[in-house]
RNA sequence: CGGGGCGUAGCGCAGCCUGGUAGCGCACAUCGUUCGGGACGAUGGGGUCGGAGGUUCGAAUCCUCUCGCCCCGACCA
């Protein structure tokens, strides 16, 4: 077994460093249509632990799941104004069904607003229907120029949850709630911090009134935005006719949200986390937390039985306690391939025991973020495990969140701001202006990611760009985006 | 759509300039030796050279036309 081909650095070539690992740790592989990648079992795997404490926190905030159609008829699009504007450049249109022209073409879901907001209409009657609160796991359609795994794809995986409310208050109370959803979990369970903001108009969703963000730092020092939440007004309510009965028995409009999370965010996971020997995953999302390599000569049968037996006995232990646990005992392989393979792919922590091992009592553990491994009594081995992954969770979120300090700063003029947003997150005043904004990231190539909802005030400090006042209560975060 | 590449074995590539009927590494299979950080040897299987025309006695190689993919830029979760 010869090498294989060691990655490119993330400092030599961090896009390169990407591409090259999601093909390498087996999350993705290509398609036969351009931008269309499939998901392997191991990318699956991550999506898959998403998906279940996601939706665990969908229900605990009383939302229910559904399921709507894929096929849209292209009419509904052109309801409403903005939302059209924004969606037809990268709508795919079924043209033909059954070997025949079809009367009206059916856009393939690049999200559901429309659809839904059809079905609301018939569903909502009185104010004791409201509020709806759906949610819906499918795969959504976006023809985009360029694609790249996981970041941008023509077809991807999410979650969006539509709802409807009596007044423009609650709406907006579930919008927050929601990006509260989305921020717990990127960094309780994906251990990637996050910062809460609301999207200047510019970058607001298409026929939203008022789209907030969570913005991650990548190792490259872009931005990443992993989730957002919209509240929609009544925009769509008055395209759908979303009405009802308030308690006075007169007609009002609903207030509409929507918020989605996708398979983005396992793109967010890889950049935030990986280093140069591959992924380092979260452990509450890791598909494998612990893997187990069995050591010893093949030709042992004696000393393997009693390796088996101990790596059987701790690995039931591990199970028992509701770790998620891979014993490696594939033939034909050397125990460094092995240790390359799993630290390629991110697992957290790795056991190696021998039969000198098992003589011993001890096992070697080796943890993906130390340089050392670790020799632990078998019978400290449970306790050691199962903390070292609580640990490691912790570890790995502190390293992240001191990695964006480090690369994000205050800054008090233009030509600073050009500088910081080379290396990460420019932290500035700006004056609002769509037409700054734009000149801004024409010439930075960066954007304001967000209106951080907590952050430094504005005071009395004037826009780094044109000098004006500030419409925000915060300095906005500039930074390049993917 | 603009700018760069590239299509030859599962993967990565050489061969093309200067035509002579396909090769290397990895992977795969068998056997032996190995076995605590990417092992080694021997043997073996696997390719209508992206497609279509053309030139030629003969085309992976030269000519024309096509199709596709990747990377970099403009749109986006």
């Amino acid at each position: 077994m010869a090498k294989q081909q060691a990655l490119t650095s993330q400092t030599e070539d961090f896009s390169a460093w990407y591409n090259e690992l999601v093909y390498k740790a087996d999350l993705v592989d290509l398609g036969p249509v351009r931008g269309a990648f499939v998901i392997r079992p191991y990318g699956y795997a991550l999506w898959e632990h998403v998906q279940r404490e996601l939706d665990a926190m969908f229900k605990a905030t009383g939302h229910e799941n559904l399921s709507f159609p894929m096929l849209i008829p292209m009419s509904y699009f052109q309801r409403e104004a903005k939302h059209v504007e924004g969606f037809s450049p990268e709508l795919a249109v079924v043209t033909h069904a059954g070997g025949v022209p079809l009367e009206e073409p059916l856009a393939i879901r690049p999200t559901s607003e429309t659809i839904i907001g059809e079905l609301y209409a018939k569903w909502i009657q009185s104010y004791r229907d409201l509020p709806l609160l759906y949610n819906q796991w499918c795969n959504v359609v976006r023809w985009e120029l360029r694609t790249r795994p996981f970041l941008r794809t023509t077809e991807f995986l999410w979650q969006e949850g539509h709802t409807a409310h009596a007044d423009e208050a609650e709406a907006r109370a579930e919008v927050r709630t929601m990006l509260d959803v989305y921020g717990t979990f990127a960094e309780e369970f994906g251990a990637v911090p996050v910062i809460r903001g609301e999207k200047t108009v510019g970058e607001r969703f298409a026929g939203a009134e008022q789209t907030l963000t969570i913005e991650a730092m990548m190792r490259d020092g872009k931005a990443l935005q992993t989730g957002t939440s919209h509240y929609l007004g009544t925009n769509f309510s008055k395209a759908f006719d979303i009405t009802f009965n308030d308690r006075n028995n007169e007609q009002a409009y609903a207030h509409t949200t929507s918020w989605g999370f996708s398979t983005r965010f396992i793109g967010a996971l890889i950049m935030a986390h990986g280093d140069d020997a591959g992924l380092v995953l979260p452990p509450r999302l890791a598909p494998h937390q612990v893997v187990i390599v069995p050591m010893g000569r093949s030709d042992d049968d004696e000393g393997r039985a009693r390796v088996t037996a101990e790596v059987t006995r701790i690995a039931t232990g591990l199970r028992a306690a509701g770790v998620r646990v891979k014993v490696d005992d594939r033939d034909g392989m050397s125990p460094g391939w092995k240790f390359n393979e799993w630290e390629r792919k991110g697992v957290p922590l790795r056991v190696e025991i021998g039969p000198r091992d098992v003589d011993a009592g001890t096992a070697l553990v080796k943890d993906r973020l130390e340089a050392d491994k670790a020799t632990v009594a078998l019978p400290e081995l449970l306790a050691h495990l199962v903390e070292g992954l609580e640990a490691f969770h912790h570890k790995l979120f502190e390293r992240a969140r001191a990695f964006r300090e480090k690369h994000t700063r205050e800054v008090f003029t233009y030509d600073e701001l050009k500088e910081q947003v080379e290396v990460g997150f420019a932290i500035a005043t700006h004056c609002g202006d769509p037409a700054s904004e734009a000149t801004i990231q024409a010439e930075t190539k960066a954007t304001v990611r967000c209106i951080p909802l907590e952050g430094i005030p504005v005071g009395e400090s004037r826009c780094v760009h044109t000098g004006e006042p500030s419409p925000y209560a915060h300095k906005v975060v500039f930074a390049k985006a993917y």
